[in-house]
DNA sequence: AACGCCTTCAACCGCAATTCG
DNA sequence: CCGAATTGCGGTTGAAGGCGT
């Protein structure tokens, strides 16, 4: 039951109402998707007014831009998602209604509560702060690859059984298909941890045993195919640099090697390197030295890491 | 069954940027 | 140019549900 907390004053005609807030009700939403499909969205505090709710522009822009919208996409992000917030945050932090940019039907509301819950979760799991260079090295040395490789699962699988519901049209709230029971013995061996980890994790769940030979390196044949179905990618706007090079089909299939780079920069983020055919790919020549710098957190980070596959 | 803790995410808040008169 | 209104953004909160004991 939403509460009434304010009296403010009206700026539309200087009279004082109760404002609502909490919880949407069904007829709220109603009253607002109406009054939009008539009218359109903007001039947010006259559209509260004049269509009878009693909540502030503020509230019915949110609720619209994160809810109601009919191109809101409903249910757990895919793998694919899950790998460009990955990628975008380190190339753009916190900037989430840029990164919601380049997933669309998803709200930088959702991104960010994906990252603060699952992410920065992760980061508190491994004792390493999740803005720090080690956690961005975890993510794209296990993570990352680990998601790849859920991509190249549910896209085997998707023909019989999809194991990801990322397209729930319903604008009501329900419970979701938890899309991560992936099981964890049968994924493949594309992309396996660092030796190293293996010395220290011998988990019985068979995440890390399918995982024990450095570096994750992804065959062509296997990445290729499925790096395409990202086609909900929006066409690249000009200032969007990764969209055209990472997920370029060419350019991966150009390549006999699908890898990530160590090699990080605030501001580049993720470094891409050009091939010979001018477009470009990950590139895995500065692994080695990366992973030495961060032989500390291998260590600590096979006991945490399979809690990924919660993720 | 009951309780408490934990996680998730919708919603709110404050502030900055932008628009408008 | 200025001030008010509006919009957009990122951080935070708290209700609800899940889960373990």
């Amino acid at each position: 039951m939403p509460t009434i907390r304010k009296r403010v004053c009206n700026p539309i005609n200087e009279e004082e109402i109760e404002l609502r807030r909490g919880p949407w009700t069904l007829e709220e939403d109603t009253l607002l998707i109406h009054y939009i499909a008539s009218h359109g969205e903007g001039h947010w505090n006259m559209l509260a007014k004049y269509a009878g709710l009693k909540r502030t522009g503020k509230s019915c822009r949110l609720r619209w831009l994160n809810y109601l919208k009919p191109d809101i996409k409903r249910g757990n992000l895919t793998p694919q998602e899950q790998l460009l917030i990955l990628e975008l945050h380190s190339k753009w932090g916190n900037r989430w209604s840029k990164i919601a940019q380049h997933l669309p039907g998803r709200t930088d509301n959702e991104i960010k509560n994906y990252w603060r819950t699952r992410v920065q979760k992760q980061a508190r799991q491994l004792n390493i702060e999740s803005n720090s260079k080690t956690f961005l090295d975890a993510v794209r040395y296990f993570w990352m690859p680990r998601l790849i490789q859920k991509m190249e699962q549910t896209s085997s699988s998707s023909s019989s059984s999809p194991l990801i519901n990322t397209h729930n049209s319903s604008s009501a709230p329900s419970p979701l298909p938890n899309s991560n029971k992936i099981a964890s013995s049968s994924l493949p061996s594309s992309c396996p941890l660092p030796s190293k980890l293996t010395n220290t994790a011998n988990h019985s769940n068979g995440y890390l045993s399918s995982i024990t030979n450095p570096p994750c390196v992804f065959p062509s044949d296997s990445i290729i195919p499925h790096l395409p179905q990202l086609p909900q990618y929006p066409t690249s706007p000009p200032d969007h640099e990764f969209g055209k090079t990472a997920y370029n089909t060419n350019s991966i299939q150009n390549n006999s090697r699908f890898a990530i780079s160590s090699s990080y920069d605030m501001e580049g983020g993720l470094n891409l390197v050009e091939n010979n055919s001018g477009t470009e790919a990950f590139d895995i020549s500065q692994f080695d030295t990366q992973m030495a710098a961060s032989d500390w957190v291998l260590d600590n980070m096979a006991d945490t890491l399979w809690n990924m596959e919660e993720i």
